[in-house]
DNA sequence: GTCTATAGGCTGATAGAC
DNA sequence: GTCTATCAGCCTATAGAC
């Protein structure tokens, strides 16, 4: 069972760091929880930045073959609207989040953490600049009248909002005295897309 | 000259703690750019996490009581729409960014990383939750036959989505191959506002 | 309020045996 | 691949002189 070491690590990891940040968290803690030795972190990710280019990576690369699917369907049966665009960018991020598999909710807490930050952009542009970029053509192909930098600015939005609706984010349960829970991500996510596409035609009509 | 040694720290804090998060800077760090003695921000906020607080204690003040006139101004000329009471609680942070005073810009990303991490919830919600809740109050109030829910996760996407567009997040420029840079605050502002209120719009209507 | 000096502990990373 | 042991450096916080 010694095959299976580096996924005890990278779990162990993609929840700490999701909790807590990359630099509150040390090795010992990882390799603590995980069950493994000290030593063993290093060995197989060299560096604690490279385990967390391996967190990250791990999920990315599924994250972009979902979403360059569903782009491609879409496109396959004519021309999308915004609102189809965008339901599939966000669609497989929901629907791994929605599994019983409990690393997706720490990763997208964790992504929440990077995204925010100038510190990783080299990590995320890495990751997720490619198939963002094939999203951001079929916005500006759905949206032949407006102008690309109202369509990007548009997309950066979304892509924002996204990732901090689908992190945990516990702020709405106090300013709503709990009747709402940042938990609900279905209901989340109903509010959310239509606020986006309600948001993206506001930006892209000029109003 | 020894009265602003607190000054000094806090300045200097509030620019590690915005560039490299709370956890990646050291004390000796702060106060090694500071120019004061390392003991000395112990003694004058008893230990790094007080240190932390009062980095967002001292602009918070500053922009709550702008927010909260901003809103009594608008309240006292009659109901406003949601676009009015959106623009009262973004245009007091986005004046203070234009200004030259470079700890805004700081501020404004320091900030950016705290709401992003349930860690510091407490921290946001001693500080921020107050005005929070007038301006809650008063969305509610200019759309009486929307659902309480819809207004309450609207307004906190805007929230989260202000605090984003007004941390300097550089991940539009690679996107944009350089034609559109995350530093143009003004131009963010305006897509901003747009994308806000045709996102509230199309959450209230339940469409 | 500010200084020096230091306690006491944790950190990331590696060397070398198995 | 995994183990133990350890290095060299950094950390927060404080004690005590001025």
């Amino acid at each position: 069972m010694k095959r299976d070491t580096k996924k005890l690590i990278l779990d162990a990891a993609e929840a700490l760091f999701a909790d807590s940040g990359f630099d509150a968290v040390s090795i010992r803690e990882i390799t603590g929880k995980a069950g493994v030795r000290l030593a063993l972190a290093n060995y197989h990710f060299t560096s604690k930045q490279g385990l967390l280019e391996a967190v990250i990576a791990r999920r990315a690369d599924l994250l972009n073959e979902r979403r360059r699917r569903a782009l491609s369907e879409l496109q396959a049966r004519g021309q999308p609207t915004v609102e189809e665009i965008l339901e599939a960018f966000i669609r497989p991020h929901l629907e791994f989040r929605l599994s019983s598999e409990s690393g997706w909710k720490h990763y997208s807490a964790l992504i929440a953490h990077i995204v925010q930050s100038n510190r990783w952009l080299p990590l995320v542009e890495t990751h997720f600049n490619t198939t963002a970029m094939l999203y951001r053509d079929a916005l500006c192909t759905a949206l032949p009248d407006a102008s690309k930098e109202a369509v990007l600015r548009a997309f950066v939005f979304s892509i924002q909002l996204m990732v901090s609706a689908l992190a945990e984010n516990r702020r709405i349960d106090t300013l709503s005295h709990g009747s709402v829970s940042g938990a609900d991500l279905e209901s989340t996510y109903r509010h959310l897309l239509r606020f986006l596409v309600g948001g993206f035609q506001a930006v892209v009509d000029g109003r």
